[in-house]
DNA sequence: CCGCGATATGAGAATGACTATCACTATAGG
DNA sequence: CCTATAGTGATAGTCATTCTCATATCGCGG
């Protein structure tokens, strides 16, 4: 396991190391150029952004740890390096969509819990068995409905602690 | 079969009869009246178009179903049911929000499957073992990041069948 | 080291889904 | 029937996101 968490059962995704910090960018740097794209100071300014939060972030968030990257070349480049299977996009709870790694990068597949009040995302590690009932529901989905199921997403809605502790509401 | 389909299982989740669908007006009444809301010819208009499209619909289905209703109207009211809990925004997995009846209305607790090509979305109902499995990993999330789980969305991605036979891409 | 073609940048304009405004209309209920 | 209250709908505004294009930078052959 990446981070090594220890607890490893729905526990917080964790942060990559230096060393796998490194590796990162040469994934990256490998990914845009089988698009013959170049891994730019900009883009790169990004990915560490989006490594640094560990969490699925604004535009916002972004153009704000991401130093001397503006609005415009944030989108492109998110864009591009969305093409590239570096970045995911992730709808979020309000109106904002939010990005991060893909998970062939940040090296663990997972899920997102969303505050409903805040609209913080972070991630969730699953258990076997929800992985193992999510695909068993996949296939069946397919068959009713001729559908070619390829990927799964889960969202778990609920109250972030501070905004449990803020606002009673 | 009326509301009950049978095979059960990951099924497509069934149209209402006709018996269901006065049913269903008169809980919409109840609900907007707790809030002091008039049903209205126009919330009516779009109460019917969504309970018979019977899957998440964008503004532009709904215009088009609910004749006479135009666009600020429909969001007006699409906001005030949504408020009145007869309604559920559901992100769509193309920029539109989509609209659906609320599971208390509708009836059965279901998820969604996405078309990530022409992103049509269409309801699934789950199996008792996902539904267990997303209750234990919820609370398990829960307990591992200070958040208040209080629902769960799952979203199965993949490709209509329609958008497999037109193009290969 | 120089220059050239291709690519990336970034400030500002344009797009488009969604929301707010407001004069007018319809409804409830005394 | 009259008045207060709520709903309607055309239009104007908002704001995240995308497009445009002149400028800057990069990769690379000479």
């Amino acid at each position: 396991m990446g981070g090594t968490s220890g607890s490893g059962y729905a526990d917080k995704v964790s942060r990559p190391s230096p060393a796998e910090d490194r590796e990162l960018h040469g994934q990256v740097a490998l990914l845009l150029s089988t698009r013959d794209q170049r891994y730019t100071a900009q883009r790169r300014q990004i990915v560490r952004a989006l490594a640094k939060l560990g969490r699925p972030a604004t535009i916002g968030e972004l153009v704000e740890a991401a130093t001397g990257v503006p609005l415009s070349t944030a989108y492109r480049n998110l864009s591009i390096l969305g093409d590239a299977d570096v970045v995911r996009r992730v709808g979020g709870a309000d109106g904002f969509t939010r990005f991060e790694l893909s998970e062939q990068l940040s090296g663990q597949h997972h899920h997102h819990v969303v505050c409903e009040c805040c609209g913080l995302v972070i991630d969730a590690a699953t258990s076997p068995t929800l992985e193992a009932a999510l695909v068993e529901t996949a296939r069946a989905i397919a068959k009713a409905n001729g559908f070619d199921v390829t990927e799964h997403r889960l969202e778990l809605v609920g109250r972030c602690t501070s905004c449990r502790n803020t606002a009673a509401s």
